[in-house]
RNA sequence: GGCGGCGUGGCGGAAUUGGUAGACGCAGCAGACUUAAAAUUUGCCGACGCAAGUCGUACCGGUUCGAUUCCGGUCGCCGCCACCA
């Protein structure tokens, strides 16, 4: 073997070998057990960067632990294809959107390759053909005919900066998701799918999910936000028609408190107490403008307006005021609420502020407030808790506790046909349609004889191809104007007729493509049998800023695909890892003008003082200081981002991997260092002169690891060959079942430093550097795959380390004569003594009150307790 | 405001079921090798103390023979949601 320790040299030897073999094809093989790995695919933007990385590099881990262990693994890769990005620099470079995609794609492969990740690329999709898109077209078809997918107009989110609409998920503090733009509303035709019929089972099932994270099972059950409460009706006359005003609450039994009604100023009642109003027209269109930050929202004054119009109080009968209420949310039940301000914090605060009266109805059964003045303090005691309260001033409810309550007034407010009990949902119905060009064409033709609503693509004329030719020029979605793409023939009737031009949401395309992978290839069908083998996906991987969408998403459509009877799964994901954020140094200097400028942190120059304490930051060009702002993720507006590409051309794909995975568990963000990927490539260089100091320039390792007989060993030779396999019991544990890559690192590194201390020259002693040398390969492989790769051959093999199994401990290996005990006096280190394991507890407390350490610790004082726990410590208290 | 998570050396982190706090690495300091530097390598590296030792896991209290770990409270940071009736 070579001396020295040349990575690129190794790296792309290892690379084509596998490619050679085909290493990382998979085929479906019901004899084996399956393993399916996947990490979120990339938006090809470019270039990768380092989440990607680190995001891939865990998954590779995985995949490679797991094939050693004997699974039959696929780790597939593909590209989210689809999306604004590509429209942009589009309009930037002149280059349609389809050239720039897959130059991207050719580029950002090319480095996934250069990483050393096991894929199986002969699987790989791009959401950007119509291989691909043709089944996003043709499910949708299925989920019309089911009722899944429909058209509504409604109110939409306009995104003024990318000119589309947006989901409501894809509203982030009343702003674009991407554009940071503030959203508008406006009223489009669209269409929808019907994720709220599947609320409850996608609630229920994040129970079948225990290895997901609590936190993102928490924010799933959050958005879907299921509330159980009261629909019912105030009833009012309108031209001499009886008609009923819809709220929902969950406290509806404080009915008999309610002083007014606030309706949302989008609400049709309010339009129409509006016609005649300019005053009231005013305010709904201030409401309508609104803050866009929702934080500020929470916090901003309650302003309302009376309608002039009444309602009845469903029981008592009541003339009851309508206000708008900026409050109040259209898009959340049925947009108004009843005001009962002694018992809501937001009805307090409006009813205070427009002097409407306050009516307490709930008191603590134990207290006579009544008389007293209502204040906040009030309003806190009183509202605060459900429970220990009874109804007071409610006729014939009073002394009721709230469940009695509410079940009495629903049963009443039944009784008269105005409302009963209700699940009310925050999550909505998934609007997909989208005025962009570059994304999947909705399959529909809108026919001006065969009426309004839109016919569909019959299957036989699918896909509906998008036109790739197309450059955006910021004015709307091109395929708008071109004639050639929505000039067509109404299938139903076969007159002139237009193709539909919103394209889907690129959402869709992502909430499937896993199961595309495992059916990869198939032209007739957008999934087959072999999806059957390979899903539900055993670990996936990906960033925490997907925990809502792109996994609800996912949830919601594999539910569908089971029950349009597609698929056996009915959760995609049975394991997810969050991968932490991979975080930077930002420095900065006030310019002149105020304005910040950035520097890029590998321009720095870190000053310390003599503990390693920093102490300042100099730019290395100019000497001068610069300020440290703390780490964020890494960015192009503030110059803190490394480039992969450079580190591989300078350390090599197993340094910056090794380091990735050492330097932070995986769910946890990730600081960059310079220096501790320079720590990485240390150890490489040292892990591979080790080796070469034992095998030599054309050595091959001693092959007789077999033949070792723990009983024939020394005692410091029994102890090394411990060291050896205790840590590969430590290894396989913290690769399988914990997932923490960082401490099974630490450990091999523990047992380098064993190993350097080790110096029997012996032939056993040789053998046993060998069975370390081999053990340690073996650990490291699925993490620096290309360097093991040749160690492994250095140390004597011709097999392929990868699909080598994982090394197995020998039990006898393991066992200790004697084991080392601590002892405490009161809780606190004193001693530590030394007996043979598995002794009996008497012997061990005998031999812990013998130590003379722990004597001088004892003299004199009587003993009052003696705590033995075996194999570990003995504390003695007096 | 609500829910969830987290606070350990100069830094990243370790301590897996309540049992030796600080593994492993980075930075730093001292030495070896070298004409020199790099590379490599050896040792030291929580605080106070000459030492024996004492203190120490954000802070205060509790449970326990024993608490970084469990419980209550306070402070701080992070994430998500946010007028959801």
């Amino acid at each position: 073997m070579q001396e020295r320790y040349d990575p690129a040299a190794i790296e792309s030897q290892a690379q084509e070998h596998w490619n050679r073999a085909r290493a990382f094809a998979v085929t479906e093989d019901a004899a084996r057990p399956k393993y399916y790995c996947l990490s979120m695919f990339p938006y090809p933007s470019g270039r990768l960067h380092m989440g990607h990385v680190r995001n891939y590099t865990i998954g590779d881990v995985i995949s490679r632990f797991k094939r050693m262990q004997g699974f039959n693994v696929l780790q597939p890769m593909g590209w989210d294809a689809f999306g604004l990005p590509a429209e942009n620099a589009a309009m930037a470079n002149g280059v349609p959107p389809a050239k720039w995609t897959h130059d991207n794609i050719a580029y950002m492969k090319r480095q996934l390759q250069s990483l050393g990740f096991a894929i199986d690329w002969e699987r790989e999709v791009a959401t950007c053909t119509p291989d691909y898109y043709r089944w996003n077209q043709w499910f949708f078809l299925k989920m019309l005919e089911a009722g899944i997918a429909y058209r509504k107009t409604g109110i939409v989110n306009w995104d003024p900066t990318d000119q589309t609409v947006l989901a409501n998920e894809q509203v982030i503090d009343g702003r674009g998701w991407r554009t940071g733009a503030v959203v508008e509303k406006r009223e489009i035709p669209m269409y929808y799918l019907r994720i709220t019929k599947y609320a409850q089972e996608l609630l229920d099932a994040l129970d079948t999910l225990p290895d997901w994270p609590e936190r993102v099972r928490t924010m799933q059950a959050n958005w879907i936000g299921r509330s159980e409460g009261v629909r019912f009706g105030f009833p009012y006359e309108l031209s001499g028609k009886r008609e009923l005003l819809h709220v929902f609450t969950t406290r509806v039994d404080t009915l008999m408190g309610v002083t007014f009604v606030a309706i949302a100023a989008e609400h049709p009642l309010a339009t129409f107490a509006a016609k005649n109003d300019p005053a009231l027209a005013g305010f709904i269109e201030e409401c309508k403008q609104g803050t866009a930050m929702e934080a500020e929202l929470a916090v901003m004054e309650k302003k309302g307006m009376p309608t002039g119009l009444f309602v009845d109080h469903p029981l008592t009968g009541e003339r009851i005021p309508v206000w708008v209420g900026n409050y109040v949310l259209m898009t959340y039940g049925d947009g108004a609420v009843m005001g009962v301000p002694a018992h809501d914090e937001r009805d307090f605060e409006f009813a205070n502020k427009y002097g409407l009266p306050i009516k307490q109805v709930v008191q603590q059964a134990a207290r006579d407030a009544q008389g007293e003045p209502f204040t906040t303090d009030h309003w806190q005691e009183w509202y605060g808790a459900k429970s220990g309260n009874v109804l007071v001033n409610s006729g014939k409810y009073d002394g009721l506790d709230y469940q009695h309550a509410v079940d009495a007034i629903a049963a009443d407010l039944k009784a008269r046909e105005l409302g009963d009990k209700k699940v009310q949902w925050r999550l909505r119905d998934w609007g997909i349609s989208r005025q962009r060009y570059w994304g999947c064409p909705i399959p529909l033709i809108h026919c001006p004889k065969c009426g309004d609503v839109p016919v569909a693509v019959p299957d036989a004329d699918l896909p509906v191809t998008l036109p790739e030719g197309l450059v955006p020029d910021g004015s709307g979605n091109p395929l708008g104007k071109t004639p050639s793409f929505y000039e067509c023939a109404c299938p139903t009737c076969g007159g002139p007729a237009r193709r539909e031009t919103d394209t889907m949401d690129t959402f869709v395309d992502s909430s499937w493509y896993f199961m595309r992978f495992a059916s990869a290839g198939n032209d007739r069908a957008m999934v087959d049998e072999r999806a059957n083998y390979w899903m539900p996906v055993d670990q996936y991987i990906g960033g925490i800023e997907h925990a809502i969408l792109h996994l609800l998403y996912s949830r919601f459509w594999t539910r569908v695909m089971h029950d349009l009877g597609l698929v056996k799964a009915t959760e995609p994901f049975a394991n997810l890892l969050t991968q932490g954020m991979v975080l930077n140094d930002i420095y900065s200097r006030k310019g002149a003008d105020g304005r910040a400028e950035y520097f890029n942190p590998a321009d720095v120059e870190v000053q310390v003082d003599s503990k390693g304490t920093r102490t300042g930051s100099v730019l290395r060009s100019d000497k001068l200081p610069v300020e440290w702002e703390g780490m964020r993720t890494m960015s192009k507006s503030k110059g803190n981002g490394v480039d992969p590409q450079k580190l591989v051309e300078a350390y090599g794909a197993d340094s910056i991997r090794l380091f990735m995975m050492f330097k932070a568990p995986p769910e946890d963000s990730l600081e960059w260092s310079d220096d501790g990927v320079e720590g990485a490539a240390r150890f490489m260089r040292r892990l591979w002169r080790i080796v070469y100091e034992k095998v030599g320039e054309d050595g091959r390792g001693v092959r007789t690891v077999g033949q070792i007989k723990n009983s024939e060993l020394n005692d410091e030779q029994r102890a090394f060959r411990r060291a050896v396999h205790a840590t590969l019991v430590k290894v396989t544990d913290d690769l399988g079942r914990r997932r923490v890559f960082n401490t099974a690192i630490a450990a091999v590194m523990e047992l380098m430093n064993t190993l350097a201390k080790f110096t029997d020259n012996s032939t056993t002693g040789q053998v046993l550097v060998q069975e370390a040398l081999e053990f340690i390969v073996q650990m490291l492989s699925p993490i620096v795959p290309h360097a093991t790769h040749a160690l492994w051959q250095a140390l004597g093999h011709d097999d392929l380390l990868l699909d080598r199994a994982w090394p197995a401990a020998d039990p006898a290996a393991l066992v200790q004569d004697s084991v080392d005990i601590v002892v405490q006096v009161n809780g606190k280190l004193r001693g530590r003594v030394t007996v043979p394991a598995g002794a009996p507890e008497d012997q061990i407390r005998e031999a812990a009150l013998a130590d003379p350490q722990v004597q001088k610790w004892l003299e004199g004082k009587p003993l009052r307790k003696v705590i033995v726990v075996p194999g570990k410590l003995v504390n003695v208290v007096v």
